[in-house]
DNA sequence: AAAATATATACGTTATTTCATATATATTTT
DNA sequence: AAAATATATATGAAATAACGTATATATTTT
């Protein structure tokens, strides 16, 4: 992926704010989000599927929920100015955080030593 | 500065390829990097305005130019950013870089034992 | 002080991005 | 299989960003 490509994604708050909530989470699905962000549902989902074809997050789908993570096959650089981005700007997710501390009913994530998961939906789809 | 406007000042060809080419050669003036990418004065001269507004570089004028660098009062995460961005990306100014040791003509920079240079121009106008 | 060189800015246009709303798809529950 | 829940996408409008052109400012040279 371009550099140019890489930061476009990081410019914008809904995307920089989910990347971020999902790093520091391991994984979210796009209602966490939406709770966390206090944003609308295809506004949050429009900004993930920007983020999976760019490459920076892979997503799994478990029942009706699918969960973004981190994409761990995402060039080394790429993955550390994502790790000093949040480590340098704790503030700009403490909001969102609580917010998600606070939820109920949030879906239960499958143990991975007793859930068959499938293969990223979005395998075939990516634009790098 | 917040992240977002970091992220968007790097989200653009023409003020990346500036940015990792001044990175790298020190300091350039303007007629510099319009030869270097082979753009359009005012295209440069806004760009590195906008770098400069934001808090990405500083200037001093030596006689007729106006020489940009790396703002060294950046947060320091911003500043290992920049520095992995140019690190992993090498082949995304060499052409740039080898245009300007071809270019005739460049302006002498003053040593900094003989001269007195002049306080940024900027100083007053930053908005961070 | 006029000409030449280097840089900055103003302005209207075009291109790009983001958004809200509506609707479609997928999965589970009843 | 209908209803409910979760997610994805299409579409047109609104906001934002980038651009070319013209012009202004600053400095040096003549």
């Amino acid at each position: 992926m371009s550099p140019i490509r890489f930061y476009k994604c990081l410019a914008d708050e809904t995307r920089l704010r989910c990347l971020l909530l999902i790093q520091s989470e391991q994984e979210l699905c796009v209602c966490e989000l939406m709770e966390a962000l206090n944003e609308s549902q295809p506004k949050i989902s429009r900004h993930l599927a920007q983020l999976r074809n760019a490459g920076l997050l892979a997503d799994r789908r478990q029942g009706q929920w699918v969960f973004y993570r981190i994409n761990q096959t995402l060039p080394l650089w790429m993955q550390q100015v994502l790790y000093e981005t949040l480590n340098n700007n704790q503030a700009y997710i403490f909001e969102h955080q609580q917010r998600l501390q606070q939820m109920g009913g949030r879906p239960e994530r499958a143990k991975s030593c007793c859930e068959k998961w499938s293969s990223p939906i979005s395998a075939l789809t990516k634009e790098y």
